[in-house]
This record gives structure tokens, sequence and C-alpha cells, in this order.
DNA sequence: GCGGGAGTGGTTTTT
DNA sequence: CCACTCCCGC
């Protein structure tokens, strides 16, 4: 450890850490490189940081935390330093705890936005209608809470889904906007114009069970800094430097209390503000990120210092190369020329296969082969487009037992039984948790059916009670029927008595206390099917990794910040993932299977986004690409399932735009079926896309080609049909598949058009080529 | 309360 | 095609 960097009092607002800086140079600016240098001594006024991909980005943000502590400009407590994922501000503290020691535990300010935002509303919670104590609730609960919403509203869950609801009012809420705020037209999209409403409902709603959602933690906590300008004030003068990691994924309110803790151009405030990102690898617009931010950051902060971190220590030449050429093709970018020395490496290999099981097989069998000289499989990896494509991939690995591990599944405290138990945590350490109890009333089964719930609730709201305590009274009435009367008046006990344990016995044996004595263990162990076993397991694993928190409160706030669970990723396994799971990781090998039009990229996106989301599928390959150190493979199949129908699919545009040096195209044999002649001078891709096969294949792209079965004869795949006007192939009663209208039933043959009465569509005129036999 | 059958919809995801 | 939800009947 250097020096001491105890600090004093954690109120120390205005206190300069007095100890002189140590005069000889620091030994971890050792081995950064020019730019790498100056990103990390430039700690005073607005930096912008421009990290390509394996530029250093970590390296450089970590080790400017610690010159900053080292050079005695801050307290641990005085920086706030924001990243977006756990895992990432995991790794800033250990990585800080390697370079200058025991600090990190005074950098109470290191963390997510949300739990940033959290630990600021505790503070001052009652500036936003809570209590300092407030739950914070899931999208699972959040998803409930609306339904409820819906149902007294007498609106129709059908037409108007909850989830829908909860995803426009996220949307609101990433955009910094509160009720009132909700511009007309959107809040009139939402069941007849009652969006707004129903948000000020979900709002006061919460408030009552004095509870918030994840974007309340940075909108209450955006609306506190705005409206109290003490509160601001005490904050600005406390962070004397501001770090945030991935800034391009910064969103509205993100970026709004950013600006206002930092200081934007109008402000006074210390302007000691640095961002990191790379507009390049902004990857979640859709999920309210705005790449402006990063784009407009020098106007936001006049006098900011940018700096390009373009020496790029990942890549070979030529997956570097491959990449950056792909990316030249989006517009408005920062613009960065990453470079890297050495030799240029294998070309990336771009291969054509039959379908998507061959795909498999392929990627299967290259792993295997690399394996076999000696490379691990933990340092490969698979990066798909959307998770349905890796079924494929796994059923392979089975059946071949090659081990494999998919990096961002389904996440531990997401599972049922994890959250039925944290209820019951819940409500034992706050007893007007409304959400827990109704989760847990009757799990296990105790005869509390839904009319009594309901009972409960309309007694509850007439008393203004929270449902624990109401249960207590009710079971004092005749409201209920005697059998849900017992149970209830029991479970009340229980919780009564839980409470007053957990007082004096440590939370884990009041965990097991509790999962034994509701019944949920002897609920599991009855259970006959085979997951029964595994969740009790699941429990068994909650409550150990709940030693490693002082008290229960301690531990329920880590979970509902902190919904993943550290995953052992040393074995080794092939990793499975999406490309957007595979930001900030690197592999020896990469395999990106699926680069189709269409799959990759996603029709969808570019239907509902246009060019921007064009341009964010290809930041998406280029994410994808630069995840790979020494070689990059990328597959493309002829013939793809999609729901269960073959459909053809052509090569992604993305693949043409890889500069042609540094790629090496195969196709696999009978690919392109009985048109061999091309295969001879195809010395790179460009030729195959001046092929006839080619061209054909290009003008079938609209003919919304769909069959049941990956087609017998190959060539046909590629080529159009062409339809006689005067007779159709089909017939009156024929079943018929039609890329947009679905399937449906001949009702009439006019030459080449047809009638169609579409199952789902409805009746419409369609020409026949645009059909298939269905 | 659960099991079956119908109906529906089907990127990406953190906190 | 498949996985999930909802509703109905026992």
């Amino acid at each position: 450890m250097i020096g001491n960097y105890e600090d004093p009092l954690d109120s120390a607002f205005g206190h300069e850490p007095v100890t002189p800086a140590p005069a000889v140079e620091p030994p971890y600016l050792k081995g950064l490189n020019k730019e790498q240098r100056e990103a990390v001594e430039t700690t005073d006024g607005p930096v912008l940081v421009l990290a390509g991909a394996g530029t250093g980005k970590t390296r450089v943000l970590t080790t400017r935390l610690a010159h900053i502590l080292y050079m005695r400009k801050a307290w641990p407590s005085q920086i706030l330093a924001v990243t977006f994922t756990n895992k990432a501000a995991r790794e800033m503290k250990e990585r800080i705890g390697a370079l200058i020691g025991g600090v990190v535990e005074g950098m109470q300010w290191l963390g997510t936005f949300h739990s940033i935002g959290a630990r600021m509303l505790r503070r001052h919670a009652e500036l936003a209608g809570r209590k300092s104590n407030f739950t914070i609730i899931d999208t699972d609960d959040q998803i409930r809470l609306m339904k409820q919403l819906l149902e007294t509203e007498n609106i129709d869950e059908k037409r108007w889904p909850a989830r829908t609801l909860a995803a426009m009012i996220d949307g609101w809420k990433n955009k910094g906007l509160k009720p009132d705020d909700v511009p007309d037209g959107e809040a009139h999209g939402f069941a007849n114009g009652k969006g707004r409403t129903l948000y000020a409902m979900y709002q006061e709603r919460l408030k009552s069970l004095n509870a918030c959602d994840f974007g309340d933690l940075l909108l209450d906590t955006l609306s506190i800094l705005r409206e109290h300008p003490d509160v601001l004030a005490d904050y600005r003068d406390r962070f004397r430097y501001i770090l945030v990691d991935e800034y391009q994924d910064t969103n509205v309110v993100q970026y709004l209390w950013l600006k206002l803790l930092g200081g934007g151009a109008k402000e006074s405030g210390r302007h000691n503000v640095c961002v990191v990102g790379d507009d390049d690898q902004s990857i979640y617009a859709w999920r309210g990120a705005e790449v402006e931010n990063i784009l407009r950051f020098e106007r936001d902060f006049p006098g900011a210092k940018v700096i390009r971190l373009e020496r790029n220590y990942r890549s070979t030449p030529s997956i570097l190369g491959a990449a950056s050429g792909l990316i030249e093709a989006n517009k408005g970018r920062l613009g960065k020329t990453l470079w890297t020395e050495g030799d240029p490496g294998e070309k990336i290999k771009v291969q054509g296969v039959w379908d998507g099981e061959e795909e498999a097989r392929n990627v299967s069998a290259t792993a295997e082969d690399l394996h076999r000289q000696g490379h691990a499989y933990s340092a490969m990896a698979i990066l798909v487009r959307a998770s349905f494509q890796m079924r494929e991939f796994e059923d392979r690995f089975i059946a071949l037992g090659l081990p494999y591990r998919v990096i961002g599944g389904p996440r531990f405290y997401e599972r049922a039984e994890i959250r039925d138990a944290m209820a019951y945590l819940r409500l034992t350490a706050q007893p007007d948790d409304d959400l827990a109890f109704e989760r847990i009333v009757n799990k296990p089964k105790r005869g509390i059916g839904d009319a009594s719930v309901q009972t409960l609730h309309t007694f509850a709201r007439g008393r203004h009670l929270p449902l624990l305590a109401a249960a207590r009274e009710i079971v004092e009435t005749d409201e209920l029927p005697p059998k849900a009367k017992k149970a209830l008046n029991e479970l009340a006990a229980s919780f009564a008595r839980w409470s007053d344990v957990s007082r004096h016995l440590p939370h884990t044996e009041l965990a097991e206390m509790i999962l034994d004595e509701c019944g949920y263990t002897d609920m599991l162990k009855a259970d006959k099917s085979a997951e029964a076993p595994g969740r009790l397991d699941n429990l068994k694993e909650l409550v150990r990794s709940m030693e490693q928190f002082e008290s229960l409160a301690g531990f329920l706030e880590h979970v509902q910040l902190v919904m993943d669970v550290e995953q052992n990723e040393t074995d080794d396994k092939l990793n499975l993932m999406t490309l957007h799971a595979a930001k900030g990781l690197e592999f020896d090998t990469v395999f990106l299977p699926g680069w189709e039009e269409g799959l990759f990229p996603s029709q969808r996106t570019m239907d509902e986004n246009g060019l921007a989301g064009l341009e964010e599928e290809r930041r998406l390959a280029y994410v994808g690409l630069t995840r790979a150190k020494k070689r990059a493979r990328i597959f493309f199949a002829a013939n793809r399932r999609v729901h269960g129908s073959w459909q053809s699919a052509l090569p992604s545009r993305f693949i043409n735009e890889l500069p042609e040096q540094h790629v090496e195209t195969t196709v696999d044999e009978g690919f392109y079926g009985g048109n061999a002649g091309f295969r001879d001078n195809m010395s790179g891709f460009a030729s195959t896309y001046e092929s006839p096969g080619w061209k054909r294949a290009q003008a079938n792209k609209d003919a919304g080609y769909r069959r049941t079965r990956p087609p017998l004869i190959e060539a046909q795949a590629w080529s159009v049909q062409t339809s006689d006007p005067s007779a159709s192939q089909y017939a009156r009663g024929d079943r018929v598949f039609h890329q947009k209208f679905g399937y449906g039933r001949v009702t009439g043959v006019e030459g080449n058009k047809l009638t169609v009465n579409f199952d789902k569509a409805g009746e419409k005129k369609v020409i026949d080529q645009f059909v298939t036999r269905g």
C-alpha cells in the first residue's frame, strides 16, 4: 500500500487532503502509452476519453482513479465513479485495490448508476415521498402492480398488456419524464389516452407501498437534485472528481444527473468530469441509451480535452482491419483510427453453409480441432445475435459432450424459488412490504385463495393498513371462511415470531428457520418433478450467499440491486452468448454465426429504426469482431429455420462490407448446388457476388421465399420462380404460405393473381409468386 | 388448484 | 416449430 488514504471523516466536505503528494514518479504510470498516460494525468477539467476496442480502457480508468488518490487530490469518499453493471464496478474496485492497496472501502461512491442513485435516495427519501427503508422492486413486482392497476381501471389486459405499460413507463423514466412531463402524443398511445394517468397512479401506488422501481432510483434522485439546491450544492462540493464508464450507453436521466453533479456548460461546479466510452460500441439505443451524449460532450463541457486511445492491444491487424473497415460504413461517428503492431495473423474466415445445423456442426468441429491443437475451450466464444440461435449449438454440444457455458442466461435471483424466499425475508424485515406479502400469502398452498386475498385487500384498504397488519386484524372478524382465517392467522403469527427472532438470531439461521417453518422446503421435498431438487439446492445456495453480508438488510439491498451472482468462468468450457453479452469481453477465437440478412442485421431493428437501427446492428457486428484476439470465423447459412418453417437466407450485407484483403471465403460443397463453375474462380468473396447464382439470389430477396423443408435441389433455393400469367400452379382450396400474411387458403385464381383467405390477415389478393405451398 | 387445449407471438437486457 | 399464457373444466 502506498501511503495512507484513510478518510478522516465521512462528512469532510470542503476538507482538502493535506499530506503532500509523493515526489517520486508513481510506479503505476510505467507501461502506459502516451495517450493513456495523458488520460490518467489530465485530472482536472472535463475530459472525454474515446477508448476504442481493446485500447486498455479499464486500465486507464483504474489508473486514473489511483492517480487522483495517490496525488492526494481527493479522499476516496470524494470521488464519484459510475459504471453500468455490477460486474464492471466490482472489477474496478479489484483493480484499484491491486494498484494502490486497501483504499477501496473508502470509495463509497463507486458503483452502478442505480446503486449510487439508491444510496442518495435513501439519504433524502422523504424528499421523494418515501421512507429511507424503501424497497426496491424488480420487474416482476412492477408488472404485478400494473396488472392490479389495469384491473381496477377496467382496462382490457389483452389489448393493453401490463408489460407494455411497464415498458412505456420505464421508457419515460429513462427519458427523465415524470407523469406531467409526458408529451400528449405519447401519453395517448396506451389504453386510449390513459397512459399518463396510469403512470401517475402507478407512482402513487409505489409511494404508498414505500417502494421504488429501478427507474425511480435515477429519476427521483434527479428530481431531488433539481428541486433542492442545497442538496445539490452538498454533492457538488463533495464530488471532487467524477468518472463515468461506458458513456455511450448513458440515457437521458443519467446524462442530466451527471450534468447537474458535474456542472454543465452554464453551471458552476468543479467540472472535473471524465467520461470514457466508444461511440462505435454503442449498442443499447433500443433501451434508451443516447449516443448523442458522447457526441456532444464537448458542447456540454466546454474546454473538454478529448483524448483518443487508438492503439489496440488485443487483436491482430487482420481482425482490426476487418472491423475498422466495417464500421467505416457508419455515419456520424467521432472517428478513430485503431492500429496495432505485429504479424497480420489469420484472415477472417467467412464460411457459407447449408443450414443452421451444419453451421453448428462446423463450429463445434472447428472448436474441437483447435482444442486438440492445445487451445483452451474457455478462450473461444460463439457470439449470436439472438438467444434462440443458441439452441442449435447447445443441441450439438450436448450430442458431442463438448463442455460449454452460456453467459448471461437466466439469472439466479430471477428464479421463482429464490424470489419466493426473498419475499419471505423481505416481509420479515419490512412488514409493510405488500408486494412480498401477495407473492407468498399462498405459497406454499395454505388454502388462502384469490377470493380471500381480495377480501383482505378490501379490508386493508378500508383501514389504511399494510396487508400483513390487516391480516392480523381480519382474523378477529368473520369476514373470511374458517379455513383461510386459520391459515392467515398462523401466517401472521409466524411473521411476528420471525421478526422477533431476527433481532438476535444470525440472518442465515433466520433464513433457514423461515424456509422450514413456512413449509416451503417441505413443499419442494414433496414435489416429484425433475426440477425440485435443483430448487432446493438453489435455496441452500441462497442461504450460503447470505453469509458474506453483515445483516439481513444489507443482504436485501444487495440482492435488489445486484441481480446476478458471480459466475465461475475459469473452467475450460466453450463460451456461448449473445453479442450484447459479449461487450467488454475478449477471446482468442470468436465464432460469429448467423450473418444473414434479416437475422443480422435484424429485420425488426431495420423496420423499426431504419438507418439508425442498421447502424446499431453494424456496431454490434463491430463489437463482435473486436472481441477476437487471434481468429474470427463468420458463418452464414443458405437456409434457416424461422418459427418452424424454412427460409432461404442471404449473406449479411456486413460480410460485403468487410475489406476484402482481410477476408477469406469458403462456401461448402453443395451450397450453390449444381452451379459449379464459379467456385473455381472464387478467390475473394467479391467474385461470388458477381456470380449468376448470386444475382438470382439477390432478385429472390423480396420474393418471400419460404418452405417447410430445406429445398432438396439446391439451385432452386436461389432462383426466382417465374410464373406463367396464363396458368397458375395453384388452385382453389390450396393451402399457401405468404411471407407477410402467413398461412391461408386459396379462394380464387385469376391467371397468376390469387385471392387468398389468410388465417390471420383475412382475404387478400396476391401474386402467386409471392406464396409457397403451405 | 392443475392439466389440457386453445391461442399467441416470437431480438438484443441492466438495474 | 415451440414456449408461454390464459381460460376452462374437474
